[in-house]
DNA sequence: GATGATTTGTACGTATGTATA
DNA sequence: ATATACATACGTACAAATCAT
């Protein structure tokens, strides 16, 4: 009889079931979707997840929706207190100043490393990628832009060839990411942005290490500062 | 009836009731409680966890038994596979190379925070810990020096004055926990350790930030080659 | 500040998928 | 290879804590 709720898919299919991904568990699935929301804005900072609505939206019982917010709240993007539920991660303006500080020191401790190791391969790949950012910041397509932003860092991020770090770089960057919408909407960034990840491709196709590490943290500072007051308000 | 079995919570006690931290939830005593047989080398790494066994144990239902595990898999102690349950993470020699050279990198980064932010009663405290392991090393305490020599470390994480980058640190010292327990076992390696410390806290008095990160990333190095083959048969 | 409504935390039952004989 | 056994994933029920009035 609730192998029958099971065979209803159809509602399941539109929300989550996608089928290609298939042979994960709802919880993951849960994860995913519930993530998305928060990068996506759909879901905002301070916003309470309340398990019997994210149960009925998903078309899932509380079961898996609580494992999957056990999952986020792991991974820094929720948090949540003891009988009080989950609520999307807001950051003091303490702790959004360590998460860049933080994402400033891995970042160019990734520019270090990939300086170092990345194959040539690699480095063509990356030095394509911003070759062909040129176009896309004289156009000012801000969408496209920040799109190959984010593929330009993740391949640093794997030129370090180290696991452990590039996994907490991407986690930093997901869980800045809700601060960070709004980040080449300043007039003339993306090109003040091409100009400084030029000073880093050069670096790191130079095998020079200590200039990479220099440039990205330079780099990320400079995006710390695009974001000025973000900060939630303190929370006691 | 059920409220009976609550009643009757002298089994619990034993377990996990803490009665200290009374105010969180058993799946995060039984995350506590796992963690803690994981380090102490209790659940060995490749150990199968098996919920109704912890279920069993502890006294508690499966429900926050699969709620501690999924905390504890998204911390990496423990890894687990759909449908096919939670093992204590085993690493194979990759993955623990990667480990310990980003612990290098954090605990670097760290020691260069701290040598520039660290307030002068943080630099004292430091200091005269620093000078206490003297003697404990002379006596080869090695428990002790385990002990104080994990302290070092958190002091100067805190000393950073970046949470994040503290608590990924912490997260990675946990992970390597496992792997390093015989960490001291070597003659003459708790000498060798202090003297190591020795540069970085000279360093860090000093308020010399290149100089502490390159001391501790080096004495980081030579803990790493004190673990030669560790790893785990690949699992692939 | 007490009472009722809502929501979380935990227990338990059932079905499906994985492993094993 | 088939079938059996078993462990996990999910749904549901209820108690206790939080919150709103």
């Amino acid at each position: 009889m609730l192998s029958a709720l099971r065979a209803t898919g159809d509602h399941l299919d539109t929300a989550l079931n996608t089928r290609e991904t298939a042979s994960s568990t709802q919880a993951e699935r849960l994860a995913e979707a519930i993530a998305d929301a928060i990068l996506t804005g759909e879901y905002a900072p301070g916003f309470h997840l309340e398990e019997g609505l994210l149960a009925e939206r998903y078309n899932v019982s509380r079961t898996p929706v609580r494992e999957a917010l056990r999952n986020l709240s792991a991974s820094g993007l929720i948090e949540t207190r003891p009988r009080r539920g989950a609520t999307v991660a807001t950051a003091t303006s303490a702790q959004l100043e360590s998460l860049f500080g933080a994402m400033a020191e891995i970042e160019a401790t990734c520019a270090r490393l990939a300086a170092m190791s990345m194959t040539p391969i690699e480095r063509r790949r990356l030095d394509s990628l911003h070759e062909g950012m040129i176009e896309i910041a004289r156009r000012d397509d801000r969408e496209s832009y920040a799109a190959a932003n984010v593929t330009f860092h993740m391949e640093i991020y794997s030129g370090a060839h180290n696991d452990v770090l590039a996994d907490f770089a991407r986690s930093l960057r997901r869980r800045l990411a809700p601060y960070r919408r709004a980040q080449f909407r300043a007039e003339g960034r993306l090109a003040r942005s091409h100009a400084e990840h030029a000073t880093v491709v050069a670096a790191i196709l130079a095998c020079d290490a200590g200039a990479a590490h220099a440039a990205m943290f330079h780099h990320m500072s400079l995006v710390e500062d695009a974001f000025g007051q973000l900060a939630a308000p303190s929370r006691a």
